[in-house]
DNA sequence: ATCCTAATCGGATGAGTCATCCGTTTGGAT
DNA sequence: ATCCAAACGGATGACTCATCCGATTAGGAT
């Protein structure tokens, strides 16, 4: 993002933003189709984004940051309340999911943020199994993962997010974390 | 299937082979692809199943069938067992696990076989419910659907089926589901 | 056995998408 | 003001999709 030249940056962002708006509206990235959006050629795109994926991880970056912020912000005995507001932003955008879920990005940082994202959900954790609300024995990633699954079968079964239905299947996950 | 032509239904059988072995290998089915596997004309394809989702459902209905059998097969105590295998089979085969957690399907016989497939998990879970083993409260739809999601977890993670993480994410399903 | 026709076949083809390549433009350093 | 490396953009060949229709075939009627 440094060190790019002004025109670079400027569609660096173009590009960004109209991928967002796409996938926002549930089409499914073309490259070709975001360079249109974008109003920028379809060379400056792939000059950007190699492959799909990588403009899918940077996209995704801000869900990361997003969720950063909600850890910032939650109070004290936050474990359930993070979990949930987790599966909410995982079940609205199935790409967070699916970089999410995924162990093997594209992009190296695509890699260091999920670490990192993984560290913060670990301190979580650790509190809530100080606290006696989560057993021991279980890991972050264990977590992570059984979010995504969740959030995975919510939207496929087109359950509303908080339906009882929807409500339901987190109670399981919650349920069996517990000590 | 019946009231074919025979060079018709020697096509259709086919056709459905080649599907299966292409999506074995995880290559994503393209009909003109499975009609050049199948060795038949493209139009043959698309006259028997109109869509790609037509023909990823009607090969999963095997799958169903297979489910059936190991419900079947399955002794006493066995809803622990049966979940597990469940998540294996869903794991191993993607279009299996989009089918099952997906309400509308294509075709009205893939609703209908799934509908039953529920009713025999409810059988399943009743027993279960009534010998104490799970909790009540939690219907057959919820169960399928948490299979389908830590499936999709797995599979997205990489995780071995039997590895250790992949046990343990099981296993909190398991526990959410316990009285 | 032969004919007849409706059912089925198959692949040529127009439409649409993908991703590269290269001539043109532009930012910004000197 | 000049220069050139960096960036742009879109024309284009390669590839996939799904339709359409002339050729073929199964199998019942005669």
């Amino acid at each position: 993002m440094d060190g790019l030249r002004r025109d670079a940056a400027r569609n660096r962002a173009r590009i960004l933003s109209a991928a967002q708006e796409l996938i926002g509206r549930g089409e499914d990235l073309g490259l070709n189709a975001v360079a249109r959006a974008a109003d920028v050629g379809v060379g400056t795109v792939y000059r950007h984004f190699a492959t799909v994926e990588e403009l899918e991880e940077v996209v995704v970056w801000d869900r990361f940051a997003e969720l950063d912020r909600m850890l910032d912000e939650a109070g004290p005995d936050r474990f359930d309340r993070i979990l949930a507001q987790h599966v909410a932003l995982l079940v609205a955008d199935p790409l967070f999911e699916k970089v999410t879920a995924q162990p093997n990005a594209v992009l190296p940082e695509t890699t260091s943020r999920r670490t990192a994202l993984i560290g913060r959900l670990a301190e979580v954790l650790a509190e809530a199994q100080a606290g006696g609300r989560v057993r021991r024995g279980v890991d972050a990633t264990a977590v992570l993962l059984l979010a995504c699954g969740v959030a995975h079968a919510i939207r496929s079964a087109q359950l509303a997010p908080d339906s009882a239905a929807a409500r339901a299947l987190l109670e399981v996950i919650l349920r069996g974390l517990r000590p």
